[in-house]
DNA sequence: TCCTAAATTGGAATTATTCTTGATATTGGA
DNA sequence: TCCAATATCAAGAATAATTCCAATTTAGGA
């Protein structure tokens, strides 16, 4: 398994991240996403923080994510029209839905390639955010 | 400007689509999408619908795209958590989300490139839908 | 310590979309 | 042609994810 990307632990904690005050319910979010990092919905990240912030509202775990977004520590990813997913791997990485198991793995662009490789962009375009997203499966092995 | 892909006229209809029965209402949708390729909501469909039949409601607009949509027609197309916009253009293609003008432009693969060639995907991944957006900004020019 | 701004909370509100139901229309077969 | 089975349509209700709101709590700096 491809562990490259993953390298802070689930215990390190942004607490270096300017003009963002670290409170225990955004520390207990980022910690939740980086011990597991199966693309949970804001639910599921509801569900697996109350088992250390069972008072912590679904609204603030909406905040504590859109915070945690805003100041680059996660990426929100969606797919089709189902609910938001929050991704803990930051580098520049698509997704592969893989339909029979419903998992998503992380993949990464092959080293040293260009968008305007393979797409015929517009000219002039400046591109600021890259999404791409795979549907299928894997066969079985 | 690239009409390569649109060789379809804004009168053509998909009277030969098997299994699909082609209604009033389908047929001024899909009029209405291959009319003007701007990657409408279905509300924006539902208002230029109105033109035609005044009478048809969103819920009828909804099922329409629907239908056309598993018919492979046109494709539905998603950003952020935004509504769903319509395409009629079915060829394989990214899109560009102009920031700026808000704008939506389609983005056609160079020919030749294969998706194995710039990503790592996993071994024995059959892709079955690839999905690529792209923000950004078209430089002045 | 006190003050102010920011964060949190719970619930209400919003919004796109889907569902439900009854009416209507269309099709293929007798 | 006529009938029955099936598909479609319309309207509004329902759903679900997310955001908003107002009140309370918390934290950091003067």
């Amino acid at each position: 398994m491809n562990h490259r990307l993953h390298d802070r632990s689930a215990n390190s904690l942004p607490e270096a991240c300017p003009g963002l005050r670290m409170t225990p319910q955004r520390q207990e979010v980022y910690r939740v996403l980086m011990g597991r990092r199966d693309h949970p919905t804001a639910n599921e990240v509801h569900s697996r923080v109350k088992k250390r912030l069972p008072n912590i509202s679904l609204a603030t775990v909406y905040n504590c994510l859109e915070t945690l977004v805003d100041h680059g520590l996660i990426r929100q990813v969606n797919f089709e029209r189902e609910s938001s997913r929050y991704c803990s791997n930051v580098n520049e990485h698509g997704h592969f839905h893989d339909a029979t198991s419903g998992a998503i793995h992380d993949i990464d662009f092959k080293p040293g390639v260009n968008l305007a490789d393979f797409l015929d962009l517009p000219p002039g375009a400046v591109i600021e955010d890259i999404e791409i997203t795979l549907r299928g499966k894997l066969a079985a092995s």
